[in-house]
DNA sequence: ATAGCTGCAAAAGTTTTGCATGAAA
DNA sequence: TTTCATGCAAAACTTTTGCAGCTAT
């Protein structure tokens, strides 16, 4: 649990006018709590356990909001789905993914403006975005593999 | 459309015991004319007005088929559903997407391998893969802006 | 001839919408 | 009090599966 996260993600949702429902705090503090990343059905079964009478409606349009003020960030996981993970507010950064156990962590040393300069360049598109993912297999999940 | 991409495709699907059905050609072919990515919707609609009798369901098996044998790549577009498009042989590349018009250009030159090699110390990750797309607006997008 | 494909229909899963009730500010 | 959020139900999509008949080899 990120103490200082969570009291940035209030502020957020105060300062745009939402109303702070038990609800979202419940999504929230899940997604905080959270080491990985979660689709929304794996999102909305840890909340039940807490507050049992929340929807999975109600995931969905938190997490509409959640990516609207960034405190959560979509992960493109193989197989179609998106997942979600709460957004660390340290601006610009990526993943890299445990394909084993679905950790992720956070990594912000890249070149990719240099990238995008060239490519810029190069093909003359105006580059607005990018999208990096590292799969990988975590220390751990090395190690369960040669016992 | 790509003459020796074609053939290169028809070569490995007959290699691994595929029938080549007239409904898998024109999947085949429809990625390979199209200039940006396809969503398996886009796909169907376009292979039905050449073969009326092909079904959405074997879009999605030929899809299935096709990525397996490194033929389409699978592009994570926002919104969460998957499209596709058809793979250039050249192996190691990435996307560039624009954000208008859904054009994709593949480049090559990036510093990926370096990066991969940083992260990889400083987490303990196993790096197996990754994904990149950059996201931008292209020449031709760019002027529509501006008129 | 025969192994493998296809289309249909239906199921399974995911995401969105409409609406009356309920709760935060 | 008033505005916004919620849960339910249902709709809209997307993707997968079972099966009987068909076709490329």
């Amino acid at each position: 649990m990120n103490k200082s996260s969570r009291d940035d993600a209030l502020e957020k949702l105060r300062k745009k006018g939402y109303k702070l429902t038990p609800q979202r705090l419940a999504v929230l503090d899940v997604l905080l709590e959270s080491h990985g990343h979660l689709t929304p059905a794996e999102l909305y079964d840890r909340v039940v356990c807490e507050r049992p009478e929340t929807g999975l409606v109600t995931v969905y349009r938190t997490l509409e909001i959640f990516l609207k003020l960034g405190l959560v960030c979509e992960i493109h996981s193989t197989g179609g789905g998106l997942a979600y993970i709460a957004r660390v507010p340290s601006g610009h950064h990526h993943h890299l993914i445990c394909s084993a156990c679905g950790t992720v962590l956070d990594f912000v040393d890249c070149d990719l403006e240099d990238l995008e300069q060239r490519v810029s360049l190069v093909t003359g598109f105006e580059i607005e975005n990018h999208f990096l993912e590292l799969i990988g297999r975590c220390h751990d999940c090395q190690e369960q593999l040669s016992i």
